[in-house]
Parts: C-alpha cells; sequence; structure tokens
RNA sequence: GUCCUUGUAGUUCAAUGGAUAGAACAGUCCCGUCCUAAGGGAUAGAUGCAGGUUCGAUUCCUGCCAAGGACACCA
C-alpha cells in the first residue's frame, strides 16, 4: 500500500542523513489543501539533533526527491516543519481502476485472516419488551461483526436471552392476572407474535409494579418463581411454554428488519447448571463461601474490583454463575481466537469481575475476551425503565421511522412493493445510523425528532447520495458510454482524494472497535460527491472525460454499498 | 467513600499528540429549463476549571467540578 511505500522512503531518506528513526508517523492533514500524507518526523528529531525543525525538513525533503516513486506528485515543507506528500493522478485513475476491480471486497484488509471471533450482541430478554437499549447493542454488535469479517475473520454471531428468572415470574404472574376472556382466546395462538409479544410486555409492566408496591403479590410472584424453576405447575409450563414462543418469535421478526442472522442462542436457563458445575468445582480455589452463599473476592487478585456474590445462600445461582457457564461453552463449543461481548456500559465492572473467575480456571482465555461497552440509550426525561413502563420499544421505534419514509415516498411514482421495500430499508438506516455516528462511550440521548430527520448527518443522507450515484451509472448504460480509461481529466477531485482512505479507515475502526469511524467517512465522502455532483454535468456524450467520470461514479458507489455494509445498511437502488 | 464511563458551537456529534478544532441541525443569505433539492454554496458560533509532561495537548498525567454507572445474595 501506498501507505507503507512512503513510510519506507522517508526511512532512506532519514538513513541517508544519519538518522535513525523509530517509528515514522504518517497521517492525512487536516486540510485537504496540504497534500495526502504528512509527516512529522523533522519536528521530532530537530531537538535530538540540535538544529532547527524546517531546515531539518528542507533537507529531509531534499532526500526525498533524489528517487521519488510516481505516485507522488511533489513533497512540499510547510507550517512548523511538517513534510507534506501529494500523490499523483497517476496514483488516483489507478485507485479508481483498483476500486472496481475488488468491488465487494475493496475496504478488506488481512489483520484477523484465519481467525475466529465469536460476537455475542443484542441480548433481549424473553417475556420483556425489545427496548432502545437492545436496537442499540444489536446496531453496534452487527456492525462489529462485519467489521472484523472485513479484517478477514470468521464471524460467529451469538445471542443470548434471559429465559429463566424473577423478569419471567413477573410477567407470567401479569398474564395471570390480566387474563380475561379474551386474553384467554391469545393463549390459544402464537400468530401475530409481535402483537401479542407486545402485551406480554405489558402483563410484565403491571407484574413488576405490583411486586414492588404489594406485599402479598411479591410472595405470590416468587412463588411462580420456584414453580417455574421446578417445573412443578402445569399452568405455568404452559404459559411459559407460549410465551417463550412468542416473544422469541418476535424477536426473529426484528432481526429480520435489523439483517441479523445469529448463528447461536444461548439462553440462561441452559448456562446455569453448567456455571453452577463450575463454580462448585472451584470452592476453596477461586470461589469462597461468605455468609452461607458463594463468592468471588476479585479485589485479592485486582485491587480496583469487588467481591460479588456467584451463588446465593439459598443455593439459587445468579447472573454471573450463568456468564461463567456461556463463556466456558462459547470456548467449547467454538474455541474462537476473540470472544466479543457487546453490552452497556452498566454492565462494565460486573463484567470485569466475571472475566478475572473465569481467566483464574482458564487462563488461555484471559488475553481473548473482550467486552466492549456502549453508553445508555436516553430519553430526555431521563433513563429508560421497561419496570416502570416508559418506554418506547425497539418495535415501535422501528414502526415510526418506517412510516414517515412511507409518507415521503408516497408521491413518488413507484411500486407499492418498492415503496415498502424502501420505507423498511430506509428506516433501519435512520436508526441505525443514529446510533453508530457517535464513539461508543459516550450515552446517546435519543431525540425522536432527530431520529427520524432525513437531511444533513444521516443515514438516508448516505443512502440518498448512493441513490444518486446508481442513477448515474444506470443512465451512463443508457446513454452508451463505455468504460475506457483514455481520456482523464488532470485536476484532482475531493472525491478521489477520499475514495482511496476507505481500506485504511476500516482497519482503523476494527483495531479500535468502533464503528463511528466508518460513518464519519462515509459522511464526508458523500459530502464530497453531492459537491462533485453539484458542480459537474458527468453524463455527458460529448464530453471526453465522461468515461473516467462514471467510473469514478461507480467507485463511489462501490465504496458507500460496501461502507454501509459495514454499519448494517442496505444500499437501495431508488428511493 | 472506592472504582468505571463521559464533559467540545444554542443543540446532536467528529477530530490515529500536530498546522486555521471539523460536520449536521437550528439562525441569516444565495442556487430550480440540467444525471433524484432527502441536494449544493456562503455566513456567524465551541475544547468544564487549575496545574504538569511535550517543539506542539481536545487528546497523555495529577487535582478539582459536573453528569451517568458499578460496588453481597436483580439481570
Amino acid at each position: 500500500m501506498i501507505k507503507e511505500k512512503i513510510i519506507q522512503i522517508i526511512d532512506d531518506a532519514l538513513k541517508n542523513l544519519g538518522i535513525k528513526a523509530e517509528g515514522i508517523i504518517l497521517e492525512h492533514p487536516a486540510d485537504i489543501e496540504m497534500g495526502d500524507y504528512s509527516t512529522n518526523v523533522a519536528m521530532a528529531y530537530a531537538k535530538q539533533l540540535g538544529t532547527n525543525p524546517r531546515e531539518l525538513a528542507e533537507k529531509i525533503k531534499i532526500e526525498l526527491e533524489k528517487n521519488l516513486p510516481k505516485e507522488i506528485e511533489k513533497v512540499e515543507v510547510a507550517g512548523a516543519g511538517f513534510i507534506n506528500f501529494y500523490l499523483s493522478r497517476e496514483f488516483f485513475t489507478n485507485s479508481t481502476k483498483e476500486i472496481l476491480k475488488q468491488k465487494e471486497n475493496w475496504g478488506k484488509n488481512e489483520i484477523l485472516s484465519s481467525k475466529k471471533v465469536m460476537v455475542e450482541y443484542t441480548q433481549p430478554n424473553p417475556f420483556k419488551p425489545f427496548h432502545i437499549g437492545h436496537l442499540m447493542s444489536n446496531a453496534i454488535g452487527e456492525s462489529i461483526s462485519r467489521i472484523v469479517e472485513f479484517s478477514g475473520a470468521k464471524t460467529v454471531r451469538a445471542n443470548y436471552q434471559g429465559d429463566v428468572g424473577p423478569h419471567v415470574a413477573k410477567a407470567i404472574y401479569g398474564i395471570m392476572w390480566l387474563s380475561d376472556n379474551a386474553s384467554n382466546e391469545k393463549l390459544q395462538t402464537t400468530d401475530p407474535a409481535g402483537e401479542l409479544a407486545e402485551w406480554i410486555g405489558e402483563c410484565y409492566t403491571k407484574g413488576a409494579q405490583a411486586y414492588e408496591e404489594n406485599e402479598s403479590i411479591k410472595i405470590q410472584i416468587d412463588e411462580i418463581n420456584k414453580k417455574i424453576y421446578d417445573k412443578s405447575d402445569n399452568e405455568i409450563n404452559k404459559i411459559y411454554d407460549w410465551g417463550r414462543e412468542v416473544t422469541l418469535c418476535a424477536f426473529e421478526e426484528i432481526y429480520q428488519i435489523l439483517g441479523t442472522k445469529f448463528n447461536y442462542y444461548f439462553f440462561e436457563s441452559e448456562m446455569a447448571p453448567i456455571g453452577e458445575k463450575i463454580v462448585r468445582e472451584n470452592i476453596g480455589g477461586v470461589f469462597t463461601e461468605s455468609e452461607g452463599a458463594i463468592v468471588f473476592h476479585a479485589e485479592n487478585y485486582d485491587p480496583k474490583l469487588h467481591t460479588r456474590v456467584f451463588i446465593t445462600s439459598l443455593g439459587i445461582p445468579l447472573y454471573e454463575t450463568k456468564e461463567v457457564g456461556l463463556t466456558v461453552t462459547k470456548f467449547e463449543k467454538e474455541n474462537p481466537d476473540i470472544s466479543i461481548i457487546t453490552t452497556a456500559i452498566e454492565q462494565g465492572e460486573y463484567m470485569k469481575v466475571v472475566q478475572k473467575a473465569v481467566s483464574l480456571i482458564h487462563p488461555d482465555y484471559e488475553s481473548r475476551m473482550k467486552h466492549v461497552t456502549h453508553g445508555m440509550m436516553r430519553l430526555t426525561s431521563g433513563k429508560m425503565s421497561s419496570r416502570k413502563g416508559n418506554v418506547v420499544t425497539g418495535e415501535s421505534l422501528l414502526r415510526d421511522s418506517m412510516d414517515v419514509v412511507r409518507e415521503k415516498v408516497a408521491s413518488r411514482d413507484l411500486s407499492a412493493e418498492e415503496k415498502d421495500t424502501i420505507a423498511k430499508v430506509v428506516g433501519v438506516a435512520a436508526l441505525k445510523y443514529s446510533i453508530l455516528r457517535s464513539s461508543l462511550g459516550s450515552d446517546i440521548v435519543y431525540d425522536f425528532e432527530k431520529s427520524i430527520s432525513f437531511e444533513g448527518d444521516s443515514g438516508p443522507y448516505l443512502q440518498y447520495t448512493a441513490v444518486r450515484a446508481n442513477s448515474i451509472i444506470k443512465k451512463s448504460e443508457a446513454e452508451g458510454i463505455h468504460l475506457v480509461y483514455k481520456n482523464i481529466p488532470t485536476d484532482i477531485t475531493i472525491l478521489e482524494k477520499n475514495l482511496y482512505k476507505f481500506p485504511e479507515i476500516v482497519a482503523r475502526s476494527y483495531l479500535l472497535l468502533e464503528p463511528h469511524h466508518i460513518a464519519t467517512y462515509l459522511t464526508e465522502l458523500s459530502s464530497a460527491f453531492n459537491t462533485f455532483y453539484a458542480n459537474t454535468q458527468i453524463v455527458n456524450k460529448s464530453d471526453p472525460y465522461a468515461p473516467y467520470r462514471v467510473a469514478l461514479v461507480e467507485a463511489f458507489h462501490q465504496t458507500m454499498k460496501n461502507g454501509l455494509y459495514l454499519l448494517g445498511i442496505k444500499t437501495p437502488d431508488k428511493m
């Protein structure tokens, strides 16, 4: 790649000047006018050599110019002593050719070649609503899965769901309590799953409220919880089986719209016994008994960690224990080189403790476990809580987003089927982009008006720009403009100066596990394309440069398609 | 109290230790015989506070302030 090549010639130049360089830094200048690549070596070594940075930069420049490769047009010294490289027309022309050659492979790298990476994300709980937090985890996890895939790994997608525990008992109590005749009919069918799941969500909310407000109901629900575990009550078993199926079915419908296909579904009910066995086997070693419970004193291994209970004094395995079971199961089943878990930051400290415990039992897993945490999705009114019922569910949000798109395309000359597809694809894009445009660390303040705004910095803006490019390609085909690299415009567009950077951006997104770098890049790229589009008549048979410009548009379209794929967003042909 | 996140234009977000801190929305003002105006152009506007390291700090270190989270039997 060109980057390595430039670093090499800088290294050679420095050697000729008798400077031993360690780690040459080559970056893109903030302003595109200042060149395509820039190095700070003159500033970094001037002090050590006792010279002025600019003077040293000039010397290095002369040395570089003795043997400049054809990809570089010129070298300049600027500012406090930066050495800037300007890539040549030939480089950009070849770059366009390369993109069209690589097609769907454009942007891939080999950082993870022949590795296997398991990514766990989404983690909704049966019997509870699919809320915005799940949407967030899904968008991020799916994007990371695809970025990892583009980095050469085999990706295994996993989902982990809490199908047992107090939340299920609360929901079942709610279902029994709210079941009038009409809802008894509900229990006879699992269709439509979405609506039924929504009703179960309401039952959960009512049950959870009652649990906190009424002592006798609390006792009843605890009783139900026990019966769920030992499967001793037929009526409860029936409701349980029905509710589990309905909610899982509803989740599957959402995954389909979101574009996720899981390879594995892990359930807490299955992980509990596995984890419990492991924990009990390690009492005395890793775990200790304390006040009747089985705990892990993580602070003994790392002062920043804390003690957590793994099995209660009543002998019930907690989430920590199930997580141990899950982690070990993942490694035993798939033996991934890297196991990534995506959750909200509130799980951060807890996960460190669990991973420390697992590491003590299986030291070889330690360096392979990665926890990616993201901020919380919150309303302006505060934290979202499905317990208090003030939720905007993930499903309702998706529906609203798609409805807005439907209104916008209503007047377009498209078939009803096309409009429906566009509503789905663009609605999902609006939502995913609003999640993936920010770095993972900070919270996302959810503003409905803004999330459905399709102007400017948004998913639909990216799709719209790609669609415009697609129209040009279609039109050029109709006009019979053939791709030949005969006449190349002498000027270099901002679009070209952005396109070749795509693989670097993908690699960086993987190394930092931050999808937003791709989102930011695509927005800049789209902006560059739209400027080009506004100022240039591209499809023009009498223009000798038309074939190259169409090729450039195709290269742009391909880059957008691949980039949007990495965000889990589809590129429509029309909208 | 201890630990983990996060503090950047009016708002929502960017910025692999670099050059004049970038966008978008909202504001003001332009662009419609032309490939989709869900577009383009112009204009105004910001690094929580105080130190330190560095040729250079939004970025790294220390302290403070503010918001959110985790700290024994919820998940």
